[in-house]
DNA sequence: CTGTTAGCGCGTTCAA
DNA sequence: TTGAACGCGCTAACAG
């Protein structure tokens, strides 16, 4: 491995000359600058980023925590655009970044967590659908150790920002849409799991636009699964004029009931994402970029980093008609 | 940041016997590993990984090379599961991973790819679904500068090994079983991706039963999208007795065309994940455990790593009568 | 504008 | 069995 000692004595200029032609420091003149870069060219030199980072003590990488399952699951999708969204904007960041999944650090207690984070230079923790069981994170996140961003939970403290759209308004403004769309006036409202922090503001925002309009509603725990939804909605819909589900999954599981009860309710979604299949049909869902929120989350945790304090940062959603022919792959 | 240096001024002995007893060396007395454990504990030391590697010039670090696209899609589930079985492997071989997606290295030729890893510290990579179409990444297998695992693809050298199922038997098998099982005489297969090494191994396999078993066979070019399928299925399916497709989801679009023309032929399919929704319909597969591949594939890279030479790994793969009523989430 | 020097935190000789 | 000393590759004062 070709060190910046030998890039130095090609060049026939000072190690510290080079690294600081390496770093874009000021005041080195055009002569020498072109000496060290052709040096470093001819001898393919490769600056050692583990030694830099031990040098300038900017340790500072970024964890990403996220929490798939060994079976395959719809929300994989969205994991994706999360790690896309994180990665992209970690690299123009410079940011390093290491990806943790919840089973690598199951049954550690915050402490151990803690210890494992530090070992790991990570100063920083994304944690993406923190759940409102999960005292172990929100230990961690309350004892101000890291710079922690939470997308889809509403925490927030000197040393956390939360970054998600605006979970109330987006369920309001969806099903609003739809239900005077169709002039609806009664609701079976299928929720998200109950330990979800989102589950509960997208209730208030169901309740919200029932008592501006006048609206009977009718809510049932869903667990964001397909086949949950649809058996809420064999069960409920048939009384209802329409069926609000709080994500795209479910809406297909009830709009599948649906259509095997054969009758006819208007259904909206969220989430927007495309992986409901071709069954010909459409509906109103909440379009959020999971892209979009994750790189800004990265930007967040990043000023934390640096030293900012935290804040709530609310991404903008769309209401969106979405046609199912959009296709799975 | 609590150091080396501070452990063993507490424990009173050197700094290089802190590091001794850090690092399981033999020849220390247990009285002085306790004294050092002690303070170790007490001050909450935490070894610095970074330094660590600098001062043992173990750098190493493995990449792990996947194509997501900004576009949820239905393969983003199997990559999840790459990506577990992975970072659960690695934690275990005590490797440091690094995440790389296609759209970060995006126009790099392989020369700047390779300045890019190393700079990285990153001498091991695991490529998941390598094109034939992507001559960069085959020129930096070919370089061997980087101890390599292909998934899916079968290129083998001194420094790379290929993991994968054995595509053309598993396609063999399937089908197999389908036509035996209904006894049909002609196949529409929708095959794979033109540019994908798997396409033309399952090709192979198809050829194989098909002369086998005195069968007549249309090959048509899918390209593991649903639409695709469904309409080449639209349009070729009446005339045969079955149906074979390259990949589940595919196998999906086709059967909802066989739905829509409200004809019925036995459909099989490939991959074995649980993404095809509510259908109540049933169909062979084949299952492959990405979990599995991936975790070995990370072993592999290791024994590359510690200086092993490339070989063909095949994992295994069962057929297996998927219903559809599995569920997405 | 450039070079000298002193570390960063740790692993690894080699003497003691 | 232990510890002093050196160096990994680099950055960051400071001196010239």
């Amino acid at each position: 491995m070709v060190s910046i000692k030998e890039v130095a004595r090609h060049a026939g200029v000072a190690i510290s000359t080079v690294s600081k032609v390496l770093n874009g420091y000021p005041n080195i003149s055009e002569e020498t600058k072109k000496k060290v870069n052709d040096a470093i060219r001819e001898l393919n030199y490769i600056p050692n980023s583990i030694a830099s980072a031990l040098s300038s003590k900017q340790f500072g990488r970024l964890a990403l925590l996220l929490d798939p399952k060994r079976q395959t699951q719809a929300i994989d999708q969205i994991f994706m655009q999360y790690l896309l969204g994180a990665l992209d904007k970690a690299k123009e960041l410079n940011v390093e970044v290491v990806t943790v999944f919840a089973s690598m650090i199951a049954g550690m207690d915050a402490e151990e967590l803690t210890r494992y984070f530090l070992s790991q230079s990570i100063s920083g923790i994304i944690i993406y659908g923190l759940s409102k069981e999960d005292k172990i994170l929100q230990k961690l996140i309350e004892d101000r150790n890291f710079a922690c961003v939470v997308v889809d939970a509403p925490v927030v403290n000197e040393r956390t920002t939360s970054v998600s759209i605006d979970h109330e308004q987006a369920q309001y403004d969806v099903a609003k849409k739809t239900v005077l769309d169709d002039k609806c006036k009664s609701i079976l409202y299928i929720s998200g799991k109950k330990d979800g922090f989102v589950t509960e503001q997208r209730i208030q925002g169901m309740k919200r636009l029932v008592e501006e309009l006048k609206l009977s509603m009718l809510i049932r725990r869903g667990d964001f699964s397909e086949m949950t939804a649809r058996n809420v909605a064999l069960k409920y819909a048939k009384n209802r004029d329409c069926v609000v589900c709080a994500s795209d999954l479910m809406a297909i599981g009830a709009m599948n009931a649906l259509i095997d009860m054969d009758i006819f309710r208007p259904v909206c979604g969220f989430d927007g994402i495309t992986l409901m299949g071709y069954v010909g049909k459409q509906m109103n869902t909440v379009r959020q970029d999971f892209y979009a929120i994750s790189s800004r989350a990265v930007e967040e945790v990043k000023l934390l980093m640096d030293g900012g304090g935290g804040q709530q940062v609310v991404m903008p959603h769309s209401i969106v008609k979405m046609y199912y022919k959009d296709i799975i792959c």
